[in-house]
DNA sequence: CGTCTATTTGAATGTACTCAAAAGCGGTGG
DNA sequence: CCACCGCTTTTGAGTACATTCAAATAGACG
């Protein structure tokens, strides 16, 4: 159950034996069926979550029309924490919620510094893998202002193919910053026939 | 010269007075004249860079009308380094050019792998700094979709009055993801008289 | 099969863009 | 010292991309 985390930090950093024994006992699994939260806007991210099996999705609420804005979707081999909230322990503005059956594999905040204090090295696996998602966040904001929604979606697709497959389309719509009868009007014009 | 970065590292870790000094003697100063570049998109990002005093623009050239989208400003003690550039040693996607006259402290790739080796626990300050302006880029792109443009004008002025001070009306415009005549319109409207 | 939710379609509207031109502003040289 | 040049900002007119609201249709699930 733990090897998904433990092959995606053998990526960057090579633990022996003993430091992956110690690295898993930190770890607890946890499963949410659909519907569930694992966050709620206001409260603080008590846990880093790291997504073994299923989907989630974390939104802001638009408190003008009480809409969902999607900040990211969260399927196998990702994480799916407000990494904010979680670093100072302080109220997040987000929500993470289940939208099929998840499996978790969670770390509370006091043993993540325990463990990193255990095993100095794991810091660079969490800057490594922040730099590869800072990066991708900042191509999310450029792409944003450079191509139109059309390109966007096509966009998304071709780079999140499973995420596409997994989530309802009002939802991929609000990732992109787009209406969902709009995205509808963007598949009906690119129908083959 | 170096006082800033010391500051600024000091407030997430301790360092010593010996590793003060290795710290220090890693970083080498470097005066850009305005109009300068740092980062040509095609270039590896070869260093990393912190901005002692001056501005900066990071910027994306859209390859349909050659406008530049901007991506972020730095000022005095940011960071001003195309971070996956950098730490993946591959071709960056972004330029980085002086506003104004800027003095810089730099390190190099293989200097800076060198430094997190002498001294492990700045792993830990580029984790939480990275974190920091992970936060930001999520509010970002959520903001870009919950707010209209005049609303993100004037959260902007709000929480970075000094860059807007710096900046041309169009270079905010570009970072608001904008045009600048529309920006121009934003803020004849709101004129007092 | 019926109900609930998601998607599609239509019509009217709005926010922001483009292109073009004028006005403003700052620096430099005659 | 002021006139001119280049760049930024403003203003105008026409347009486009995307939204909203409403209603119809399609899909999923018990």
């Amino acid at each position: 159950m733990k090897e998904p985390l433990i092959k995606s930090v053998s990526k960057y950093v090579k633990l022996d034996t003993e430091e992956e024994i110690i690295f898993k006992n930190f770890w607890t699994e946890k499963t949410l069926e659909k519907g569930d939260y694992l966050l709620r806007n206001g409260e603080t991210c008590r846990t880093d979550n790291f997504v073994i099996r299923g989907a989630l999705k974390a939104f802001y609420i638009n408190s003008e029309n009480g809409k969902e804005e999607i900040l990211y979707f969260a399927i196998d081999q990702w994480w799916a924490t407000d990494i904010e909230s979680f670093q100072k322990q302080s109220p997040s503005m987000y929500n993470i919620q289940a939208i099929e059956k998840t499996e978790l594999l969670q770390i509370r905040y006091d043993s993540f510094q325990e463990m990193l204090k255990q095993i100095p090295k794991l810091e660079r696996f969490f800057r490594i893998i922040l730099e590869n998602y800072l990066g991708s966040l900042q191509k999310r904001i450029v792409f944003n202002n450079v191509f139109d929604a059309e390109q966007r979606y096509f966009d998304f697709l071709e780079n999140y193919p499973e995420v596409a497959d997994k989530m309802p389309q009002y939802l991929i719509a609000s990732y992109l910053g787009i209406s969902a009868e709009f995205l509808s009007r963007i598949r009906t014009k690119n129908k083959p026939y």
